[in-house]
DNA sequence: CTAGCATATGATAGTCACTGTCACTCGTGA
DNA sequence: TCACGAGTGACAGTGACTATCATATGCTAG
């Protein structure tokens, strides 16, 4: 990894710890973005240049590319619909970036806070978008079943999350998730 | 209807109007609350109070009423399922408030304007939440089917709309509403 | 009909997210 | 070590959105 990359990849956990710590001290909407910037020692400039928005900051998230890249391999062999229960049952078996409490509590902050909402449902529907694509690519479905079994599958997998997220006392990820694939199950046909 | 009422009737048509039309002028991001405003003879201030946002603006809508209604009725007699299926292959049977042609340009513009992807989405997720309380609430499914069942039928709503707006040339709304309720029945479980 | 009440409107000032631009600094590759 | 390009910071500006308060307008009881 060239160094560019690697102070990136650094900047960017700097740069989240302070947002959700800044933020749950004077909640979301008290925590501007030159505060953040300056607590993490950058510009505000270069803070919208690697986010893009203030939700963005909380939003980002690495978790996309390894359930694509689960769902790739799950397609190769069986239907749409095996593969997106499969992947659902199978999320964050590889564990987080970060300690799960951490991570649980961000993921609370996330689903909580009302400011977060519409970007936070954006990028659900951005992420369901790219499963049916993926789907339509493969060929076995037709453009509008692979919305309607992507947003299915997309419903599972935020269940799963919230419910982990809110889960009190804490519940193992992997027991909430085998829950929401049966669930799953239930609901789409073969 | 009392005179408050119907005046507020006709200050969103006359706003919607407006924003309508100086949009398809000048686009979204060129179009100011402010113009808005002063092409409808109203102040700022009132605008942001009728319709809490620019987004909102172009998304109010009073579509999803009469699909509430529907579905509490379906409801009463059949599976969820069934109810979700019904309700999408029955979508605008009762007309819209505007001409046709009219509200298919409205609905072209507010699924193809990039600024309104956000806000779009986050009116779908919420009207999906309220279809997936219903259905917890009639007690035969458990609260995340419901959600799956929800979001499904959510996707083949938003299939149709957009395949009807976008339709090149103009389809029927009933035949496109009736293909996505047939694609939901295939994706679904009894 | 009118007086009093509740509610809607308009004007103003202010905050802050976000954008565009330009000089500058710092990795990178020769 | 030098030149190139990508990333950074400072600055000014736009416009969506909020809070507040005085004013106006529709509603209702006497």
């Amino acid at each position: 990894m060239s160094l560019r990359e690697s102070k990136k990849r650094a900047l960017i956990m700097r740069v989240q710890d302070e947002a959700f710590r800044l933020a749950s001290v004077h909640g979301y909407e008290g925590t501007t973005i030159d505060a953040v910037a300056a607590a993490a020692g950058v510009s505000p400039s270069t803070l919208y240049r690697t986010f893009g928005t203030k939700e963005g900051l909380f939003l980002w998230d690495e978790l996309e590319m390894p359930a694509i890249e689960a769902l790739e391999d799950e397609l190769a062999h069986h239907t749409p619909v095996e593969a997106v229960i499969a992947v659902v049952g199978g999320i964050g078996g590889a564990g987080f970036h970060l300690p799960a409490d951490e991570m649980r509590v961000r993921l609370r902050f996330v689903f909580t806070e009302p400011a977060l909402r519409c970007a936070r449902r954006d990028a659900f529907a951005g992420f369901e978008e790219t499963l049916a694509k993926m789907f339509v690519r493969r060929g076995t479905v037709e453009p509008r079943e692979a919305r309607i079994i992507s947003a299915a599958g997309m419903a599972a997998m935020i269940s799963a999350g919230e419910e982990w997220a809110l889960a009190d006392p804490p519940r193992d990820f992997a027991a909430v998730a085998s829950e929401a694939a049966a669930s799953l199950r239930a609901v789409l046909s073969g």
